[in-house]
DNA sequence: GTCTATAAGTAGATAGAC
DNA sequence: GTCTATCTACTTATAGAC
């Protein structure tokens, strides 16, 4: 049976270097140098790097539950979309994609059995926040300018927009990119 | 001397390839294949990956520069604007990403000449976007609800984000994701 | 300019010992 | 569960003939 600290660990370091460098960019052979065990031994923890990209997924995705599920609590729509935002900027502040953002940007190089599971995690995000949206505007705290759908994929789209081509410079010292995302969003939803 | 048609078919077909697959996805023997030459024979027009690479931005970067050019004609900003995120469009509808988008998600794995190329190209954009803001808003155009900066980088994280998300998805009937971004970027702007 | 031949390195993956 | 050994295929790149 396979041991769930291995697993785990592999998980963790296989998370990063997709975040950091894409799923066709790592191997099998950094995997297992990082967490100390020879290439082979990786295969047996998963058969091939399609199973690997499937536990990914699916972890990140069950993450995104519990995360949604812990936001629940707040009273406000618009304490609960902060909540999300405040999670993409934990992600740029580490200057890491997305998981599944960068999935989706090697999508035509995935095996085909990974391809429907980035878009749903993806289409699961979007629909959170166009639901936020609804029930805000529901009761009161927003006066959109727009419909909650378009500016929900505006968001999702800025915001992992935002983390691609924020990584592209040095840092600097002003607001980063996602915080301009941010900031102009609020504009739209509260005028 | 490089015979410039063999020259620039390489670097349209390598175009498209990193447009689709991003640059670690695709090969010399897969642009050799596609050209009807041989592998060996690409590296006589471009010694190594990395040139072939500074080259496809240099060249993309000046067609920027060229439709830019071509925009000045018009009276407004709006037009310009519009003509650009036209642009993006017709991008969109092929199912690919932008060149520099794609490099973009890639700049960790490419080398390191290349990476300031990728920054310069989408600086220029994200500059010239925030040009026109400002222009329609002297002339009266728009109204925008935020600085002319942070929508700037509003339109082109969603522009690149939207580029790639949709690509996730099988293409719908309703508006795509770029339309809904661009929707909800012109009440933004407009009021 | 393009070719054949070849290099040195890496990829994902399997067989079978321990 | 992890190992060594090995496989096939592929990568970027070079040498040198034509």
């Amino acid at each position: 049976m396979p041991n769930p600290d291995t697993r785990e660990q592999l998980l963790d370091v296989a998370q990063g270097l997709v975040q950091e460098r894409g799923f066709n960019a790592f191997s099998f052979k950094d995997l297992a140098r990082e967490v100390g065990i020879r290439t082979p031994s990786v295969h047996y923890h998963f058969e091939t790097k399609g199973d690997l990209g499937e536990a990914l997924i699916r972890r990140y995705r069950e993450q995104l539950e519990d995360e949604l599920r812990a936001l629940e609590g707040r009273r406000t729509a618009r304490s609960r979309l902060r909540a999300l935002i405040e999670m993409y900027r934990s992600t740029e502040q580490k200057r890491l994609a997305c998981l599944c953002g960068s999935l989706a940007s090697d999508i035509d190089t995935l095996p085909e059995a990974l391809r429907p599971h980035v878009g749903g995690y993806l289409d699961r995000t979007e629909e959170w926040i166009a639901e936020q949206i609804q029930a805000g505007t529901s009761a009161g705290e927003f006066e959109p300018a727009a419909s909650a759908a378009d500016l929900a994929v505006l968001l999702m789209s800025g915001l992992q927009g935002a983390l691609f081509l924020g990584r592209v410079r040095a840092p600097s010292p002003g607001p980063s990119m996602l915080s301009r995302v941010e900031r102009a969003f609020w504009k739209l939803l509260e005028g």
